[in-house]
DNA sequence: AACTACTCCTGGAGGC
DNA sequence: TGCCTCCAGGAGTAGT
């Protein structure tokens, strides 16, 4: 579910609202979300103040003092809400199931932190795959590290040459599952590698070796452009499958049988490497040799 | 090395 | 209304 974009949105928000404040108490309804591979215990961050929020590929890293630290990954459908001690929203980002703003918690709702302001930070995920391990600090980079995840696509070290290097070695591999590879670029999910590959008017189809210099370019350019757009003006927004309405964004994904923003032409929506991809069949045709 | 298929889960939508 | 099937903003693992 959320890609980068909706985790630094959710962790700048976040940073507004959590830093400074201290552990009181935490409930966990669902034991299996909470992982605690060194053998701490949410008990262990009672006290605890939360000193900084960082963000790595789809991973949001909250680091305590006494050297401790939480690792979030929200998986498809994970949610995190803070509200305030009288239950007003501070912040609040993830899946949009159950819809932001009703009552907390929800029956999916599986950890619930509470702090020392009385504010309530709570984890809902109503398929149960997102995760939240508590570490001692020097545990979260090799965490990380297990991932083998690519470049930050929206840090300067991710230039055209620094992806090219990573993506030659997948000549065969279309661009589709070659974006959602986490090894190639960190953070790119299921609604951005179509976004990506409208931008870059390639196809979900077209293999990496067939990509010329200046389709390389502009799908590496494509790939900042769209990423940057989306922290910047705001997520998308899919609701069961569909794309809002009342935004021209995203573009493609989630809109089947919509207009393509730039020729008119129904999209289409099809299987591929067994994710729901999006294109426009003429802006962006499935067949012709990718590049020129 | 490079794929694909399957797995972990629940819930909402749409067909009948 | 009820029952059924399909699908979903991810990623690890096993098998080919």
């Amino acid at each position: 579910m959320p890609e980068l974009p909706e985790v630094e949105s959710l962790r700048r928000d976040l940073e507004a609202t959590l830093v400074g404040r201290r552990f009181a108490s935490i409930d966990v309804r669902l034991p299996k979300q909470v992982v605690t591979p060194t053998g701490l215990s949410v008990a262990d961050l009672a006290g605890k103040r939360i000193e900084r929020l960082w963000r790595r590929a789809k991973f949001l890293i909250f680091d305590l003092s006494d050297g401790l630290a939480l690792v979030f990954h929200l998986r498809l459908a994970g949610q995190l809400v803070h509200r305030s001690a009288d239950g007003q929203t501070m912040a609040e980002g993830g899946h949009p199931v159950p819809a932001f703003g009703a009552p907390l918690p929800h029956r999916s709702t599986h950890v619930t932190f509470h702090f020392d302001d009385g504010s309530v930070l709570y984890l809902t995920d109503i398929r149960q795959f997102g995760r939240v391990w508590i570490l001692p600090e020097s545990g979260v980079q090799p965490l990380l590290d297990q991932a083998k995840l690519g470049p930050e696509p929206l840090d300067p070290e991710f230039t055209l040459e620094a992806f090219r290097e990573r993506i030659v070695r997948r000549q065969k591999m279309p661009l589709k599952p070659a974006l959602l590879d986490q090894k190639l670029v960190g953070g790119i999910g299921n609604i951005y590698a179509d976004e990506i590959i409208f931008e870059s008017r390639l196809t979900p189809a077209t293999r990496v070796g067939d990509l010329d210099e200046a389709a390389l370019a502009r799908l590496h350019a494509a790939i900042q452009t769209v990423l940057s757009f989306a922290v910047r003006e705001g997520v998308a927004e899919i609701l069961n499958g569909k794309a809002s309405a009342t935004r021209d964004f995203p573009r493609v994904h989630g809109r089947k049988d919509q207009p393509c923003p730039t020729c008119g032409t129904s999209i289409v929506k099809i299987q591929f490497a067994g994710r729901g991809t999006y294109y426009c069949p003429s802006c962006q045709p499935i067949q012709q040799p990718a590049g020129v």
